[in-house]
DNA sequence: TAGATTGTTAATCGATTAACAATC
DNA sequence: TAGATTGTTAATCGATTAACAATC
């Protein structure tokens, strides 16, 4: 089947996994890619060649099944099982993040906070009570924890260092939420947020617009 | 000077400027398209090419002067002058957002914060003790407040809604931390900050190594 | 069958890389 | 001047759009 998805296809994923949920949500059945591309802004056309690179499956005359796209999306993400998710530093990016996945959705679950100098033992959020760990004892938690992706959300100096523990304690993805450039092994999967650049380039549509 | 600066060039600003700010801070004052290229893992052609879109000024022979840059780059992106913030919703997002602009830094500065039935008066923060006002008041407030970014980190079903009386208020930019595809005038900048979109990215990532 | 819409090939567009003359 | 490195043009690559035959 799909032997090559282009890059800025991939780029795309999630917002047909979001797109499509929110159809399945309203009770649409079926969608062409017409209807499909007005709602994502995107062309008829961009959306077939799209669809083609992951193999949907769409019929002539008639469009792509919301429900099945879905799915296939899904398993193509591994949303399909749960992720388990240790998170490193618990100020206020820390314990947002854990709040926000803090009970099983999508998939996504925070097993443990980690801290330097943690000033409680525990996080209560909506959905689960989260132990809180020191730092130090990373390594001696992670095997019976389970967890699968580690979440940097401590200071930009101390991130390189923990990403490095993380690997060699077995994780093999990290969501980074530090500024860092992280050095890590080709199988190390590293997803960056950046904040602040994020800010910036809002700050420089704003100055555009002026002009 | 710069007509026209090439979307993908746009999106890098950011990232040209935090490594500029890094060299400065590490005392390199000079520095050839090679070795910045190295740093941020581009070729040396095409970062000539973007600092040649946007309007550098390098020497040949020797390379580009940093601080030069890097202030060039501050003016493009309006990070010369400071920027008032509205967060509009003051749960866990809200106030990660708030204690991370809470101080003025980089020029932005959270002024207010906004919540449908707020648990408090004001949010303290490392740098300044921010007042936290009911939504309903936010036509009212806004003037004072002098601010020009919104921030959505209230529920997705609120969204749109609050994006409306942002602008109807004045305010010309959003900073989205919720999962709604805003609809807004032409002259209003929106920036997205899908969470969920790039953990979903990751898990992709991760579900490919495995194979 | 007729109409609609996909799957796919070809054309266009934009972004990246290569090459090299200009020049500090 | 000689060496280094930019600025810029040309070549390549990848992504998007257009077009249309295949087919449900």
């Amino acid at each position: 089947m799909s032997t090559y998805v282009p890059e800025a296809v991939i780029r795309r994923l999630p917002s047909y996994y979001r797109h499509l949920r929110d159809l399945e949500q309203e009770g649409v059945q079926q969608i062409s890619s017409q209807e499909l591309g007005e709602r994502m802004g995107m062309t008829p056309s961009q959306i077939r060649q799209d669809i083609n690179s992951f193999g949907g499956a769409g019929r002539q005359g008639y469009g792509y099944q919301v429900s099945t796209l879905k799915e296939h999306l899904r398993g193509i993400m591994g949303l399909d099982r749960e992720h388990r998710m240790a998170i490193i530093g618990a100020g206020r990016i820390g314990k947002a993040v854990a709040n926000y996945t803090g009970f099983p959705r999508e998939g996504f679950r925070t097993v443990a906070l980690f801290d330097a100098e943690p000033t409680g033992s525990e996080l209560v959020t909506d959905g689960a009570t989260i132990p809180i760990y020191p730092a130090e004892e990373l390594e001696a938690r992670l095997p019976e924890l389970g967890a699968s992706i580690g979440v940097l959300a401590l200071p930009a100096g101390g991130a390189q260092d923990t990403a490095d523990r993380l690997y060699r304690s077995g994780i093999r993805a990290i969501w980074n939420f530090t500024p860092a450039d992280l050095r890590c092994p080709e199988d190390m999967a590293v997803m960056n947020v950046r904040l602040s650049e994020s800010l910036h380039l809002l700050s420089y549509m704003m100055n555009q617009m002026e002009k």
